[in-house]
DNA sequence: GCGCATTGGTTGTCATGACAACCAATGTCG
DNA sequence: CGACATTGGTTGTCATGACAACCAATGCGC
């Protein structure tokens, strides 16, 4: 059983370095997609998930589960986006209770603008300063934790980053979620 | 220099996962908190460091720099956790354009009060899914990662988690900074 | 084919974070 | 000692996240 008994020096300094982490990185990659591209880094996330999907399309609580975020936050932020003209939402025709959300011409562009500057602050805030051996680690041991955090695996965190990796960008033409 | 090319498929898995976390633990953080004794992660740690400080007792500088703050933002929470009677404000005589921020009785207790429930959260979703190996490999790798958010250091994540390591709750009875 | 629980999304409200503007105190240079 | 830059904090405004309430469509039981 877990014990709750004050943290033991290793504990405290890996806690103390990973809460660091965790309120700074999100404060920089926000700041530079502002920056650059007027850009929160969920919404970046949501263009890129689509980015990847087949016919860059994905349903709502599809596109939720692979952001890491709450169906009614992505709801208001499809909303910002689509006021934007990013993306568009359509009745999903399969369900009439469903809506699909599709990445635009605009948004694609935009995403190509963004993705040279947020990939290369990727790299150099972060994976710049790991070796190759300390990537697999953290691999490993975000992986263990995610288990924790969301031991359902609703959140699709085990999947690759849309639009991030090599493999995307580019096919994928399969219909939608059509068959769902 | 970094590159803008496109992630090899470890380096976007580690990144997925890792922005994975930071997006769920804080979130898991402040739900814990907030259920049980109306904090937020962020006003906890603030008052987890001045517990641990001389006399309880810190100025808002050092204060928002060891909790990865910037100074409105401590501020503001300051001025929230003042209201509810968890720590008080008052000019530092040394030098009158500082502000010391000490820790009340009511705020020891909340702080006790919290504790367990804390920790024990802390252990169950992150801690406990590491092993000896992973916990050494984490604070190692989060340090590296520091050093690239926070290259002057500025944000003392270095230092132990106040309050909560064995060592803290402890003695510490030398002036607050009148030294400085 | 009529209730009722469930699923899928949206909207409203409130609290919180970021950023900029501002004010007060200090130190410094001539 | 008087202008100016710097340090230390606070406040105002705006955008965003969490949570609860709500509505629409579906499916299931009988």
């Amino acid at each position: 059983m877990t014990s709750t008994q004050p943290f033991s020096p290793a504990e405290a300094t890996a806690w103390a370095r990973l809460v660091a982490v965790s309120e700074l990185l999100p404060t920089m990659l926000d700041a530079q997609l502002l920056r650059d591209v007027e850009l929160t880094h969920f919404e970046y996330l949501v263009l890129s998930v689509l980015a990847a999907s087949p016919e860059q399309t994905s349903r709502m609580t599809r596109l939720a589960s692979q952001t890491n975020a709450t169906l009614p936050r992505l709801s208001h932020v499809a909303r910002r986006l689509e006021q934007k003209g990013l993306l568009e939402r359509f009745p999903c025709p399969q369900d009439k209770r469903a809506t699909n959300a599709r990445l635009t011409a605009a948004g694609s562009a935009v995403l190509e603008k963004a993705a040279p500057g947020h990939v290369a602050t990727v790299r150099s805030n972060v994976l710049d300063a790991l070796a190759p051996d300390e990537l697999a680690q953290l691999a490993a041991i975000s992986a263990s934790i995610l288990a924790r955090l969301d031991p359902e695996g609703r959140m699709s965190a085990t999947q690759c980053h849309a639009g991030l990796s090599e493999a995307a960008a580019s096919d994928a033409k399969t219909t939608p979620d059509a068959a769902a």
